[in-house]
RNA sequence: GCCCCGGUAGCUCAGCAGGAUAGAGCGUCGGAUUCCUAAUCCGAAGGUCAGAGGUUCGAAUCCUCUUCGGGGCACCA
C-alpha cells in the first residue's frame, strides 16, 4: 500500500509541478505511517520538501498535488493540513484487511521482511571457560540469544557460536588451580596463591577428577615464593608440569575444560539460549589455522619482522598501530587465534559476522577488522556489537557484583531468583549500548511495574476471554468474524489494528538495527492498549457479528505476542 | 592525551534513518470490581529534552563546542 500511495504521488507531483522522478530522488520521497488516526493512516511532507525549491508556499503545493491526485478504492481521503503535510486515510476495509493478513499467516506475519537474506554467523559470550557464568555474561547471553531468533525472524539465516578459549595461560592456571584443590584434599597444607581461581566449582572438579582415578605425587616440591603473583603462577605451573609430567598436566586440564565447558552450556542452556556451535581455540592450532593465517597476512604484504617477532600491519586499516602476531619466543598471540579464527568464520560462507562484546573490548574492534582486512577479507563483514555493564539492585541498594576474591555473581544465581522469563526480558529491554540497572526486586514485583507480567497477563487474559466464549456455548466463527471487521470501529480498535499493522515493520527496523528492545517496546505498547480495551469493552456478547468480529482481534493480538515473547526467549503462559 | 557510550517528569526509562500538542510506569492526588482474571483500567498534577552555537520550512532526534557521569587505550586473554 505504501509504494502505491507514492506512486500516485509521483504521478500527481509530475502532473501539477512538473517534476520528474530524478527531481524527485534528489529531495527524497518520504511516506510515514502514523501513530494515532488524528493526523491519518499515512503522511507525506513532500509539499514542505518542495516549498523552498519551487518557491511555493506548501499549503498551496500540498493543494495543487491533491487536486491531480488519484485517490483508489482503498484510500477514503487525502487532504492537506496546516503547516503543508498531505494526510491520507485508508478506508475501513483496507485498514482491517491486515487481520486477516494475520489469521491467515499466523505466527509467520512478519517473517522474512528482510529485503536481503544473510548468513550471519553470531558469536556471543565467548566467555573464559574458568568460571561460571556472571550476571554480565547473562546480558550477552540474552541478547545474543534474542537476536538471533530476531533474525531468524526476519529471515536470515544464523548460526550461533560461543568461541571457547581453551588454550593458552589462563587454561593453565585453571589447571594449576584444579591440581593444588586436589593435592589439598589429600591432606597437603597449601597456602592461598594470588592469581589462582577459587570457588567451589574448582572443588567439584577436582574431587571428581579424584574419583576418576586421577593422583597427583603428594611429594610435590613448591618452588620458592618469589617476585610478581603472575611469576610465582607461571613457575608453579612450570615446575607442576616437570613434576608430574607435562601429558599428566595436558590430561587433568582437558578433563578440567571439558567438565567446564558442559558447566557453560547447563547455564546457558538453562536460560533458554542456544549456541549452535563451541569453536575451540586449541583447534586453531591443532589444525594448523594460525600458520595458514600468518601465511596469508605474509602473502598480503601485510606482515613484517621486528624485533624477533612478527608484526601485523594494522595501523594500514585503521588500527591505531601495529600488533604483534607471534612473539620473540615464537608463541602466538591472541590477536593471532583471532585473525585465524575471523578468516575461518569468512571460510565458511557466512556473509556477516556478528561478534556481542562487552564495551570494554571497544579498543579492540579496530584490531579485529583490520585483522579481517589482512587476511583479503571485508572489514565491512564484520558488525561487532558493544554492551554496555549491568548493574545489580536489589531496590535502592546497589549489590555488589564481585567480592575480593573476584568471584562474580553467577548469572544462575540471578535468573533462578527472579526466573527465566523477568530475567530474559530485563535483560533486553535496554538498548545494549546503555547500561543497565537490574533490579532484582522489581523483577519479581506483580504489577504493573513488571513488564514482564504485565505482557503475559494480557495475553493471559485473551486466552480466558476465549474459554469464557466457549463456556457460554459460543463457537468463534472465523467466517463470521471475517464479514464483519467493518464493525470494529471504536477508536481504541482502529489503534490495536493500527499497531499489529506494524508489526512487520518493527521486526525489519530492530533487526536492522540489532535493537531488540524494541521488540520488548512494541509489545508493552500492545499490552497496554489491549488492557485499556479489555477495561472499556465486552467481549463476549450477545450479538454474533461484533463478538467474532472481537473475537477475531484478539486472536490477532494473542498470536503477535505470543510471537514477540518467543524472540525474547519470554513464555506465553495461558493461565496466571 | 586519544577513542567509545550516556545525560529526557521527583524516580526508572520510551521516543532518536528530523515532522504536527515530547510519552509510559512508579511515586502524589482522585475514581472504577452485580460484567470475559484488579498481576487490570480511567482521570489529575508534573518538562528550559544537561548547556551553548549551527544545519533546516521544522531539531529531543543531525553537526560542532562545553560540562557531568561510565568505560577503554598490552609481545594479557
Amino acid at each position: 500500500m505504501e509504494e502505491k500511495i507514492k506512486g500516485l504521488i509521483i504521478d500527481a507531483l509530475a502532473e501539477s509541478q512538473g517534476i520528474n522522478e530524478d527531481e524527485l530522488n534528489e529531495i527524497g520521497l518520504e511516506l510515514s505511517r502514523n501513530a494515532n488516526n488524528d493526523h491519518g493512516d499515512f503522511s507525506s511532507n513532500i509539499a514542505l520538501k518542495l516549498a523552498s525549491k519551487l518557491k511555493s508556499p506548501p499549503m498551496k503545493l500540498a493543494e495543487e498535488i491533491i487536486g491531480s491526485l488519484e485517490t483508489p478504492a482503498e484510500l477514503e481521503l487525502a487532504e492537506c493540513v496546516k503547516p503543508g503535510f498531505i494526510n491520507f486515510y485508508l478506508s475501513a476495509e483496507k485498514k482491517h484487511s491486515v487481520l486477516e493478513t494475520i489469521m491467515k499467516h499466523g505466527r509467520d506475519f512478519g517473517s522474512s521482511c528482510a529485503p536481503e537474506k544473510m548468513r550471519v554467523l553470531l558469536e556471543f559470550v565467548s566467555a573464559n571457560p574458568t568460571g561460571p557464568l556472571h550476571v554480565g555474561h547473562g546480558r550477552h547471553a540474552a541478547f545474543g540469544d534474542s537476536l538471533a531468533r530476531l533474525l531468524k525472524k526476519a529471515g536470515h539465516e544464523v548460526f550461533t557460536e560461543y568461541y571457547l578459549n581453551d588454550a593458552g595461560r589462563q587454561i593453565d592456571i585453571l589447571c594449576l588451580s584444579v591440581i593444588l584443590e586436589m593435592l589439598r584434599d589429600e591432606g597437603l597444607e597449601l597456602k592461598n596463591i594470588n592469581g589462582l581461581y577459587k570457588g567451589t566449582y574448582i572443588k567439584e572438579i577436582s574431587q571428581a577428577l579424584i574419583k576418576e582415578g586421577f593422583e597427583i605425587n603428594k611429594k610435590i616440591l613448591i618452588p620458592k615464593l618469589d617476585g610478581s603473583a603472575d611469576e610465582i603462577v607461571d613457575a608453579l605451573i612450570l615446575e607442576m608440569k616437570n613434576v608430574i609430567g607435562s601429558e599428566l598436566f595436558q590430561k587433568i586440564s582437558d578433563k578440567t575444560v571439558s567438565r567446564m565447558t558442559k558447566l557453560l552450556k547447563d547455564d546457558l542452556s538453562d536460560f533458554r539460549v542456544k549456541q549452535d556451535g563451541f569453536y575451540s581455540e586449541k583447534s586453531l592450532f591443532s589444525k594448523g589455522k594460525i600458520e595458514e593465517a600468518c601465511e596469508i597476512v605474509k602473502k598480503n604484504g601485510n606482515a613484517y619482522e621486528k624485533d624477533g617477532a612478527l608484526w601485523l600491519e594494522s595501523s594500514k586499516y585503521g588500527d591505531d598501530k601495529d600488533r604483534v602476531v607471534i612473539r620473540e619466543d615464537g608463541r602466538s598471540t591472541y590477536f593471532a587465534s583471532d585473525i585465524a579464527y575471523h578468516h575461518d568464520k569468512k571460510m565458511r560462507g557466512f556473509d556477516l559476522l556478528i561478534n556481542v562484546l562487552g564495551s570494554d573490548h571497544h579498543g579492540y574492534v579496530s584490531r579485529l577488522e583490520a585483522g579481517l582486512a589482512s587476511t583479503g577479507n571485508k572489514a565491512s563483514d564484520l558488525d561487532v556489537i558493544l554492551m554496555q555493564f549491568v548493574t545489580l539492585y536489589r531496590g535502592k541498594k546497589k549489590i555488589q557484583m564481585s567480592t575480593r576474591s573476584g568471584n562474580f555473581v553467577p548469572m544462575r544465581d540471578l535468573y533462578s531468583e527472579v526466573g527465566v522469563d523477568a530475567a530474559r526480558f530485563f535483560y533486553v529491554s535496554r538498548s545494549h549500548d546503555q547500561h543497565l540497572d537490574f533490579d532484582l526486586d522489581l523483577a519479581t514485583e506483580q504489577n504493573n511495574n513488571n513488564p514482564v507480567y504485565y505482557i503475559q497477563y494480557a495475553n493471559a487474559r485473551i486466552k480466558s476471554v476465549l474459554n469464557e466464549n466457549k463456556k457460554r456455548g459460543y463457537v468463534f466463527d472465523e467466517g463470521i468474524g471475517k464479514a464483519n471487521l467493518v464493525k470494529l470501529d471504536l477508536t481504541i480498535e482502529e489503534e490495536i489494528i493500527s499497531l499489529l499493522g506494524k508489526y512487520p515493520e518493527t521486526i525489519l527496523k530492530s533487526s536492522e538495527t540489532r535493537a531488540v528492545n524494541k521488540i520488548a517496546n512494541y509489545l508493552k505498547s500492545l499490552a497496554q492498549l489491549f488492557h485499556s480495551y479489555y477495561g472499556s469493552t465486552k467481549f463476549v456478547s450477545e450479538d454474533e457479528e461484533i463478538r467474532n468480529a472481537r473475537i477475531l482481534l484478539l486472536i490477532c493480538v494473542s498470536t503477535i505476542i505470543e510471537d514477540g515473547l518467543d524472540i525474547l526467549g519470554v513464555s506465553s503462559p495461558l493461565k496466571m
